[in-house]
DNA sequence: ACGTTCCGTTACATTCCTGTAACATTTCTG
DNA sequence: CAGAAATGTTACAGGAATGTAACGGAACGT
């Protein structure tokens, strides 16, 4: 399989040196734009598989340019990973609205990133790690979407259908720090209207399906703001 | 393995460059027609490995291109993924015209379309069910399409009409979830309006014919999304 | 016309899952 | 350290999803 080309979108040069040594250690070629109209122009002729974009650019933002690489056929499915700096929430959910993948808070540690980047180019299509398009592997397990089946290091391991989706949504979004009331909505779906506390009770079935195999610890609480799934160790 | 040839049959320019680029990306060749009429004459020029057939097309649709790839010898068995748009896919009674290998609908994750394609071009080589000739064998049983014939264990097991399509629906699509919208779509029919309750009811049919024998338990079900047939043992 | 076979629907039984509440434990705060 | 807040944990009742059987009708051949 062929290098992956990442480019970078971000005007600091302090992160910016720091994203290309971070993905660059991790087998990437990194492509830089310090500026939305350089990026788009990066973007068109070197088509990078995923694109890292800050929301803060002098000039043309970082969303419109999302906005942009949406509406050109040529970028469309770009994989885009949004930075966005600490307390800027009302930002990440405008940059979901603009077709962005996932977004990344600074600070972040360098192997989250990696983590996230890694999942996203997995998700674009077959991948490093996996042949068939429509499994998701994240360390030692593995969804497949199409077979309805979960496995841990090679063995099935049975899931209801909360938990299935559960685990769905968070090995598509490893690394990150969901609240209860986003996973009611992303899980359970808009509209449906259950107790919060009903996220916790559903978290602990599935941990309690993954302590025999001893992962449950890919679960983690983040005491205040809600759960996180992640294959990076505690 | 040599690259794959896929024809894109769609009106709309902008749907077709993402998907050139997407499918292009993936490592495949793309053919591309704007309308029926150029799209039959590429398939029977430059005989793809695959078709993806928009659903609404000016002049001729795509559910009559699709029939008459079936009635023409040279293109009878080319695997056809058809798009369908989500408001029609309601208003055309969801789903498709039997005669379809697989459908996406409308927006599409890029990623689930090359999935979906890689899935078909596999099964078409004989991925995991075998396929010779006119037979499918999967597990202790085998299905002879020409002779309408139905063996477990080599022994003739007698199957009614929906028994015996539901058995080789399942048996050409192993190891994947289906609802029973679908299994409706895929089995009975496009135009076919019946309760969904109606497929459990098959489904307890063919599975009372398979107790005896003990393979009852290759047809699984999947609370909350439908049923899937495996080999795996449960 | 008669019997057979198969189909779709319905009603009822059963299984399994879910949301909630209540209590236990941990963590935070003053 | 005491109290509060957040989370872990468990049990349970109700319900949704599915299994199952029976009925009436349509299609078909005899």
């Amino acid at each position: 399989m062929s290098q992956k080309t990442i480019l970078v979108v971000e005007d600091e040069a302090a992160i910016r040196d720091m994203l290309k040594f971070t993905l660059t250690s991790s087998g990437f070629w990194v492509e830089e734009a310090d500026n939305a109209e350089q990026g788009m122009r990066i973007a068109l002729e070197k088509k990078p598989d995923l694109i890292l974009l800050d929301w803060m650019l002098p000039g043309i933002s970082g969303v419109t340019m999302a906005q942009k690489l949406r509406q050109n056929g040529a970028t469309e499915n770009m994989p885009i990973i949004m930075l966005t700096a600490r307390g800027e929430e009302e930002a990440q959910v405008q940059g979901f609205e603009s077709g962005v993948d996932d977004y990344v808070v600074k600070p972040f540690s360098p192997r989250a990133l990696v983590a996230r980047v890694n999942a996203l180019l997995r998700r674009q299509k077959g991948g490093h790690s996996s042949e068939n398009g429509n499994q998701i592997i994240s360390g030692r397990m593995c969804l497949d979407i199409e077979s309805h089946r979960f496995y841990v290091d090679g063995d099935e391991v049975k899931l209801g259908p909360t938990e299935f989706k559960l685990v769905n949504f968070f090995m598509s979004h490893p690394d990150r720090v969901f609240s209860r009331t986003q996973l009611l909505d992303q899980v359970w779906g808009i509209n449906v209207v259950v107790e919060e506390r009903t996220v916790d009770v559903h978290i602990r079935r599935l941990r309690k399906l993954l302590e025999p195999i001893n992962v449950a610890d890919y679960i983690q609480t983040i005491r205040g703001s809600g759960y996180r799934f992640s294959v990076v160790e505690e």
